[in-house]
RNA sequence: GGGGCCGUAGUGUAGCUUGGUCUAUCACUAGGCGUUUGGGACGCCUGAACCCCGGUUCAAAUCCGGGCGGCCCCA
């Protein structure tokens, strides 16, 4: 237990060292990652300046330096999107009650978490509006008027929006809010093979966005009948697993096979004039990734953000004295400039009225990946010390015509430092198990189990009940795993493999 | 779903058991001035708080009821 009792006659020394200690713990984190995880990701993002609670439960403000990250999102996720040809656009906020119960899954899966508006202004709605939890049917509704024949196919539409679910839940900033950020992609095809196809391309384009700018490892693979979106065929999803030993849902794209095109009557003239219903898909990306990458980089000392997504990439400490002082300033502003014009995300740091050791201690809780340091002595021997977040490294950099290829080149190492520590992590926490009884010690010892099961939805649903362990989904590729055959049993009901009800690999686990 | 703990300035807290000089403690923080600055500098000055509603009482931060919010554990 820290001593409290500062106040209390003690000698100068002790008191001085007590109010030193109360200082740092009050700035900084006062709980490590280890020793209570929930408590050190609410001060993390508070005092990272990520996240302000808001007056309304479940609802949280992103403020400038997670918003950035979302923008980093928007540009790389959206290009690779729109890069495919689909296109972007905006549909209403609010969905009318007879629009959004049309697809009766669909309704089932979201009705006790729908936001409704009742009145506008003093006055009743005749109708009450639905405050969109995703957009399928307002956007459905407009696709059956806009797709006619076979030549109004494919039809691709993204947009980015907020949309609103009323968690009962507690919530979580990122990983669970009443009101997220997303882009929902929705798409209607005449074959289902171009769906499916285009299903599995969206989920490779967020797999992708989290190795290349979260450096976030992720599982792909097909969820679960009792996990899959309400209203869809099937889903696929990309799983990731956090440092408390939960995994958590990353990024979903859902075949919807011909389910709303049944109930928004979507269809096309083929080529022999004959009406067919299109095949869709719909694919979302949410906020709650932010969260996820900054649980799995962040350390005690505060958060770690890969490169790619720091809204400060660099940050220049000079460091100032009544001697060289002139000097340190205009080299660090030089540097600044140089680094600037590199195209780097860089700031300088000339507060005269904060010490150097205080600047170093709040980058570093506010995750700016690499800290240079420029003060007479270095300026001596033409050098600057370079300090590394993800490591703690710092080691000294010539300065001179090459230091902006260094810092480059060390922001890259940065980032597959933290993928490849992530990805250790994760291959470490697989394990594959046969029973129930390897499953629960799996996921006592906090790992994911990776097992036979037979996917009935009732065993899933019993089993959740018992354990509070649910599917995560099933590896899409299972190169390096055993074939399954009549030898293996479903390590739920005992059932062996068979083709008639055949077993498959599966994630299990802990989830958020 | 069940159980437990908690809510006092921007932050962390003292005070609550036993209601009363509480005109609310201490530290950090914020703003100002000056001296400082190689891993959370120092002095002086100035700010800033009892979650909400109701009850008990001469008197409520403190007791009671309800609400809202947070954290932890179990299923």
């Amino acid at each position: 237990m820290a001593n409290p009792d500062s106040k209390s006659n003690q000698s100068k020394q002790n008191k001085s060292q007590s109010n030193k200690s109360d200082r740092k713990s009050n700035l900084g984190l006062t709980v490590t990652k280890e020793e209570n995880f929930s408590e050190w990701y609410t001060q993390l993002i508070q005092k990272a300046e990520l996240i302000e609670y808001s007056p309304v439960s479940g609802c949280y403000i992103l403020r400038p330096r997670s918003y950035f990250i979302w923008e980093q999102v928007r540009n790389y996720l959206g290009g690779l999107i729109t890069d495919d040809g689909v296109q972007n656009s905006y549909f209403p906020l609010f969905i009318p009650e007879s629009l959004l119960t049309k697809e009766e899954d669909h309704v089932e899966g979201f009705a006790a978490e729908v936001a409704w508006v009742e009145t506008g202004g003093h006055s009743k709605l005749k109708e009450r509006l639905a405050v969109r939890p995703t957009s399928e049917t307002v956007m459905y509704d407009s696709y059956s008027k806009w797709i006619r024949s076979y030549k109004d196919l494919p039809l691709r539409l993204n947009q980015w929006a907020n949309v609103v679910r009323w968690e009962f839940k507690h919530c979580t900033p990122f990983l669970r809010s009443r009101e997220f950020l997303w882009q929902e992609g929705h798409t209607a095809f005449a074959t289902k093979k171009e769906a499916d196809e285009e299903a599995l391309k969206a989920l490779n384009w967020y797999a992708q966005t989290f190795k290349e700018l979260f450096a976030v490892p992720t599982l792909k693979g097909q969820k679960s009948d009792s996990e899959k979106f309400a209203g869809a065929d099937y889903t696929l999803s990309v799983e990731t697993f956090l440092p408390d030993g939960k995994a958590i849902q990353g990024a979903t794209s859902h075949h919807l096979g011909q389910n709303f095109a049944k109930a928004f009557d979507i269809k096309f003239k083929d080529h022999h004039e004959k009406d067919q219903l299109v095949f869709q898909n719909s694919w979302g990306f949410t906020t709650r990734t932010i969260g996820v990458c900054i649980l799995m980089h962040s350390d005690d000392k505060g958060l770690v953000l890969p490169p790619k997504v720091a809204q400060t990439q660099v940050v220049i400490v000079p460091l100032l004295f009544k001697k060289g002082r002139e000097e340190v300033l205009a080299a660090t502003s030089k540097l600044y400039d140089e680094l600037k014009a590199a195209g780097l995300r860089v700031h300088l740091d000339n507060r005269e009225d904060q010490s150097a050791g205080f600047k170093y201690n709040e980058w570093e809780l506010k995750g700016v990946p690499i800290r240079i340091e420029l003060g007479p002595r270095d300026l001596e021997n033409k050098q600057v010390m370079m300090a590394r977040r993800d490591t703690g490294d710092k080691l000294s950099v010539p300065l001179d015509n090459n230091l902006t290829k260094v810092i480059e080149t060390t922001l890259t190492k940065i980032h597959d430092n933290l993928y490849e520590k992530a990805s250790d992590y994760l291959s470490k926490s697989i394990i594959q198990c046969e029973t129930k009884d390897d499953v629960l010690n799996a996921i006592k010892n906090k790992k994911i189990a990776l097992v036979p099961w037979c996917g009935s939805k009732e065993s899933e649903e019993a089993f959740k009940e018992e354990t509070s362990i649910k599917s995560l989904n099933t590896p899409l590729d299972t190169k390096g795993l055993p074939e399954l055959t009549s030898k293996h049993n479903c390590f739920l009901t005992g059932e062996s493999h068979t083709n008639k009800t055949p077993l498959r690999w599966f994630h299990f686990g802990k989830s958020y």
